[in-house]
RNA sequence: GGCCCCAUCGUCUAGCGGUCUAGGACGUCGCCCUUUCACGGCGAAAACACGGGUUCGAUUCCCGUUGGGGUCACCA
């Protein structure tokens, strides 16, 4: 049997890290099995679900080259939902509330109050049904079958379902809940594997016996420990770091994922390259239980270590017009994120803002630029303009190199010297080392 | 409050009674390369939360304490 996963979002927000994570394990579990990804957007929640988030999810999917095989919306399958609904209603799983969110949420304290497990108690059958009030729907637990389970990341499951509310998988206005909906799809889409946070494990036992109740096996489970955020505490905090968030910020998809991928498993965190590599290496049972942090700087570092490691090919397509492969290799070891290219780039063939120099410094910069005119471009000329500054001045070390490079680049730190001077040619090299002497 | 999960270097973790003078990765620090900074290479420092058991022997098993996370919605 092959395996199929979906992710699950619902279009009420963008996705953040905690999301992305999730889509990316359904997605390289599927791949590395040869199986299928899909994309559900649950969006049976009309009032908050929009359809500018539907398609910034499945934008943002696509940034990331994180492809769906199939792309379904559980506003599209009521049908199926109520067909299934009567078939558990007729089955007895499924029966007629009346209480009002007041009533229940008083209960709720009272039970909270005297130490007792809040949960949902079931009216006598021949309690009196309130006249000119729909009901609401829960789905009937039973509570005889103890709900067993093996999750592939935190191993056995035990839940007595006395303990467990029965949801509610429908509101008085006919609108659904997400718990019978998500079973039913996953039914009938064929779904083999459940990947997703762990605040759904209680989820899961409940579901678990909706699989039953349908006449269905229910998947494989694997609920992960979440993210929390590094500093702080909130895993709520979490949703700033999100998807528009890191790609305004220059964010390598890769580097991102290569981050998600590992973070809270027993694999090293390092830059891959593609999909295929991280789905080759995934598995749950390198998978910690305990909740990772995760530092959006560890996210800058990948970034940076993937850049330094990509050839021209992977981002030609955004590099500025006229950048040839001479220029990224000798400007890519000094990237933080690839946006830093074009201030570089121009470094080699634009202009630079003269820096604010010293006395002393200005004096020097004026006698480089009087070497530099005379020297031979084609030979070694950071070579031989230091050299012959050497021997002028006197300098050496930081005292010669640090006053040149920022005359030259305008910048304290950067690439190789020599072959940035190399390429950006005699007359932009003199042109700037005589405006740094003369501001 | 009930229930569930977790507890090893700063971080993510390996460890499944003796093999641990506790291993790896990121970060940090140092050295090398570079007549500068960065990049890169090499190396070093750095941890078993606490208290009880069990055992010839506990990082490893049990209990408790403390600490973290989750959940108990007519949200997903």
């Amino acid at each position: 049997m092959s395996v199929v996963t979906r992710f699950a979002p619902s279009p009420t927000g963008r996705l953040h890290v905690g999301n992305i994570r999730t889509a990316l394990h359904n997605y390289l579990f599927a791949k590395k099995h040869g199986g299928t990804f899909i994309l559900r957007i649950d969006d049976t929640d009309r009032e908050r679900s929009t359809a500018e988030f539907d398609q910034a999810i499945r934008d943002d999917l696509d940034w990331m080259g994180l492809r769906p095989d199939m792309i379904v919306r559980q506003s599209e399958r009521f049908d199926l939902y109520e067909r299934e609904f009567q078939r558990l209603k007729e089955a007895g799983r499924v029966y007629a509330c009346y209480e009002t969110p007041e009533e229940l949420d008083l209960r709720r304290k009272v039970l909270l109050g005297r130490g007792l497990p809040p949960v949902y108690e079931r009216q006598p059958a021949d309690a009196p049904v309130p006249e000119g009030r729909a009901p609401h729907w829960r789905f009937r637990l039973d509570h005889e079958a103890p709900i067993v389970f093996t999750d592939l990341i935190r191993g056995e499951q035990r839940f007595d379902p006395k303990l467990l509310s029965d949801p509610v998988v429908r509101r008085e206005d006919g609108s659904w809940l997400y718990l019978l909906p998500s079973v039913i799809d996953d039914v009938d889409l064929g779904v083999t594997h459940v990947v997703r946070g762990e605040d759904h494990v209680s989820n899961s036992a409940a579901q678990t016996q909706m699989f039953e109740a349908l006449g269905a096996k229910p998947p494989q489970f694997a609920h992960e420990a979440l993210l929390v955020a590094a500093e702080g505490k909130l895993s709520k905090r979490l949703g700033s770091y999100g998807a528009e968030h890191l790609r305004a910020e220059g964010v390598e998809p890769m580097a991102l994922l290569s981050l998600l991928a590992r973070i809270g498993t027993s694999q090293p965190v390092e830059p891959v390259a593609n999909l295929a590599e991280l789905a080759g290496g995934f598995d749950f049972s390198t998978f910690g239980r305990a909740p990772a942090h995760f530092d959006p700087n560890e996210v800058a570092l990948v970034n940076a270590r993937l850049l330094h490691r990509l050839d021209l090919a992977a981002v030609a397509d955004r590099l500025p017009q006229g950048a040839t492969e001479e220029d990224w290799l000798l400007l890519r070891p000094n990237l933080e994120r690839l946006s830093d290219f074009t201030a570089w780039f121009a470094v080699l063939h634009g202009d630079v803002d003269p820096p604010e120099l010293g006395h002393e410094e200005r004096l020097l910069v004026k006698d480089a630029a009087a070497i530099a005119e005379k020297l031979d471009w084609a030979a070694e000329p950071w070579r031989a303009l230091t050299d012959e500054l050497k021997r002028t001045s006197g300098r050496k070390g930081r005292e010669l190199f640090h006053p040149l490079r920022l005359a030259l680049t305008g910048r304290e730190s950067g690439p190789e010297m020599a072959g940035l001077v190399a390429r950006m040619g005699r007359d932009r090299a003199v042109r700037r080392l005589e405006a740094a002497a003369k501001r």
